[in-house]
RNA sequence: GCGCCCGUAGCUCAGUUGGAUAGAGCAGCGGACUUCUAAUCCGCAGGUCAAAGGUUCGAAUCCUUUCGGGCGUGCCA
């Protein structure tokens, strides 16, 4: 049950009276901003007066009298210029919640016309070590699978993993020349994870090595730059004019992150010439690039002995990333990596070719789409396919196995150049039916602003970054079990659980709950606060409930079947009550924008309402058997609606903390 | 240079796609614990929605320009 498409059901009928096409008026229904405009607000007599050449108020006169309503809302009031204002009667809000009550959905209905999504997220390249980047993706994609599935889509989920790229040439390479066979054989992930490790250090190192010079020539350049430029600017007397100005705090942010790269380079080539053995390893190994560039080839064109240690790896690989999909609670349904489509690359490209949509520009490959400056590139001059092509590919495939209604891509927003070629070069292909939509997420950044990284400038695992987070919030557990009036309650064991959920929940919550185009900052103790827009919050409100339970010894079950009406009495049961019906609304939002922000917002809307009510209604002792069944009633919707809310989130909860 | 995104309270962020007096949480100030979890709740204060112009009954939201920031920009993904 939605309670805004049951208005819109009964506002079509007299708007189409009036209009031949109603759909548009009918998305100006909406709720109020204020309970005093009524629960829902209908804003269409406006625009309509204006469209029929009547007072605004009069058409909204008019509307109401057609109107059939009698039996969900109170007698419509018309207010300031033509706003019709609706109030839910307590009788119909009491019947629905009866209805959501003996539901194990809620009462929400699943779409009349379901859809079939690929959803592509998380994609991390395997075999190198997952990092702070790849939480976004992963928790949004998996709370769309969620979310969408609940609402009676077919999704398939699809991690496009990264298995086909250069770190593969990094491990062979590593496996022939470092490898301690008895490590390889008792703990094979472990000693792989080593190898990829050790061999990105050496190439880092080489590389930061070669470019030291460069490195410092470059900021002389920009530092003679600068003091030019700012001698000139004196001289002629510009110190105020903006053009030179911004010239110059452009060269100035140049510089400074110059000289952040090279206080970087250094570090790294450091880090290696203070340590006797890696140094000499780096010496031993002063070719290990390019080394590993043709290892990487030799894999593409088929030699045997890659191919078969290729072959050994990816499962290992692939078994050490499952830690962190283990904890973070995900699932795939399919898990076609790049290697996946490499078979099929070249006749994509002939494809494109055959069909005049690609041609040869300099040596490589390219289709030349309209509005676009770049060209978009399917074959390198070297022979060698691409991203693009791979991506080109995977559509390709994904409608030959699943013929979707839509593909939805989480990636970054960096990439919706890509994505807008992509798309463009898949319609001309005849791929034009199928919804493509990249579902574009900002950078998560530090406290400082600037995005999220290591003190030494390294991308943050994300191993680490949830270990943290249970760390924090098992001082948190431990700091309030403390605390409580009656001595902790606690053993260490379960604080320990307790932690487990509220830390990785934290993280997810603190990603979902932000407007996915928008970057924000990262920060454990926003995230972990008890007060505002987290999971922790949510969490907490709904231990409160099931203390309540336990301190009563309420049968659950029997309360749920008992069918004891509800009663609405006070403003704080009326408001809770509402708001419970709106889960729907909150979930409709979340499927149309691919928001799950929505769905948070919804969520902290009913646990302040939850609150408010919790101070005011005294549940326990209540006055009479009557209303204190009411009230558990209302505190078990409460419950079971955040307990599903989150679960949508990818997100659990915990009877005590 | 060109393209995309962004600019909302001291800070971190929402803002239901153009609706009525722009909202939360932190931080600040003042209150509420012999009480179902005070990890909470209530109240106060805090705003030129970057700026200017335009579109209309009505703009944080749409258009134009300016300022400020981020990202991308022919052979990485």
């Amino acid at each position: 049950m939605n309670i805004l498409s049951l208005l819109k059901k009964r506002f079509y009928p007299v708007l189409a009276e009036l209009v031949s096409d109603p759909d548009v008026l009918l998305e100006m229904i909406r709720p109020s901003q204020d309970p005093k405009f009524g629960d829902y607000q209908v804003n269409c007599a406006m625009p309509l007066g204006k469209q029929l050449g009547k007072p605004p108020r009069e058409v909204a006169e008019e509307i109401v009298a057609q109107l059939q309503i009698t039996d969900l809302c109170e007698d419509p009031e018309i207010a300031g210029p033509g706003f019709i204002n609706l109030r839910i009667k307590n009788t119909w809000i009491v019947e629905q919640l009866m209805k959501s009550g003996a539901d194990k959905r809620l009462g929400i209905v699943r779409v009349d016309t379901p859809r079939k999504f690929v959803i592509d997220f998380s994609s991390p390249n395997v075999a190198k070590p997952m990092h702070v980047g790849h939480i976004r993706s992963t928790v949004i994609g998996d709370a769309l699978t969620r979310s969408l599935r609940f609402l009676g889509h077919e999704v398939i989920s699809d991690n496009h993993l990264g298995d086909w790229g250069t770190q593969f040439g990094m491990i062979i390479y590593g496996f022939k020349h470092f490898a301690i066979k008895s490590d390889y054989e008792r703990q094979p992930v472990d000693e792989l994870s080593r190898l990829y490790k050790l061999v990105n250090q050496l190439i880092e190192y080489h590389q930061a090595k070669a470019g030291l010079a460069d490195r410092e020539d470059h900021i002389l350049q920009l530092e003679q730059r600068l003091n030019e430029f700012s001698k000139a600017m004196e001289e002629a007397g510009r110190q105020k004019d903006k053009k030179a100005k911004k010239d110059r705090r452009s060269l100035e942010s140049q510089l400074a992150d110059a000289r952040e790269k090279a206080a970087l380079a250094k570090s790294i080539v450091m880090t290696v010439e203070s340590d006797q053995a890696l140094a000499t390893l780096a010496a031993k190994h002063a070719e290990i690039g390019s080394a590993v560039l043709s290892e990487t080839a030799k894999l593409h064109s088929g030699d045997e002995e890659n191919r078969q240690l290729w072959h050994e790896f990816l499962p290992h690989c692939r078994a050490d990333m499952q830690r962190i999909y283990d904890r973070l609670g995900v699932v795939f349904n399919v898990e076609h990596g790049e290697s996946f489509y490499h078979e099929q690359l070249e006749s994509v490209v002939t494809s494109l070719v055959t069909r005049g949509l690609a041609r040869e520009s300099e040596g490589a490959i390219c289709m030349f789409l309209e509005g676009f400056k770049a060209p978009f590139i399917i074959r390198k001059k070297d022979g060698a396919f691409l991203y693009a092509t791979t991506d080109l590919a995977t559509i390709q495939f994904r409608m030959l196995e699943w013929e979707p209604d839509a593909i939805l891509y989480v990636v970054d927003h960096r990439q919706s150049e890509h994505f807008d070629k992509l798309f463009f070069g898949a319609r001309q292909w005849g791929h034009n039916q199928v919804e493509l939509t990249h579902i574009s997420f900002g950078t998560v950044l530090g406290e400082d602003g600037k995005p999220f990284k290591t003190r030494s400038g390294a991308a943050v695992g994300l191993e680490s970054l949830l270990d943290e987070a249970v760390n924090k919030a098992l001082s948190v557990v431990s700091e309030n079990d403390e605390r409580k009036p009656n001595g902790p309650e606690l053993k260490i064991e379960e604080r320990q659980r307790i932690a487990a959920v509220v830390g990785h929940a934290a993280i997810k919550y603190a990603d979902l709950s932000h407007n996915r185009t928008s970057d924000y900052v990262f920060s454990y103790d926003k995230m972990m606060a008890l007060e505002g827009n987290t999971a922790t919050y949510m969490q907490y409100s709904y231990a409160r409930v099931q203390s309540i339970f336990a301190r009563g010894h309420i049968d659950v079950d029997a309360l749920r079947t008992a069918g004891t009406p509800l009663e609405i009495a006070h403003a704080a049961e009326r408001a809770l009550a509402l708001e419970l019906l709106r889960f729907s609304e909150a979930l409709q939002e979340v499927a149309t924008d691919y928001r799950p922000n929505h769905l948070t917002n919804y969520l902290f809307e009913l646990a302040k309402k939850y609150s408010v009510f919790f101070e005011h209604c005294p549940v326990l002792k209540a006055d009479g058997p009557q209303q204190r069944q009411s009230r558990l009633r209302l505190c078990d919707l409460t419950a079971r609606t955040i307990q599903l809310g989150l679960e949508l989130l990818g997100i659990d909860v915990v009877d005590r903390m």
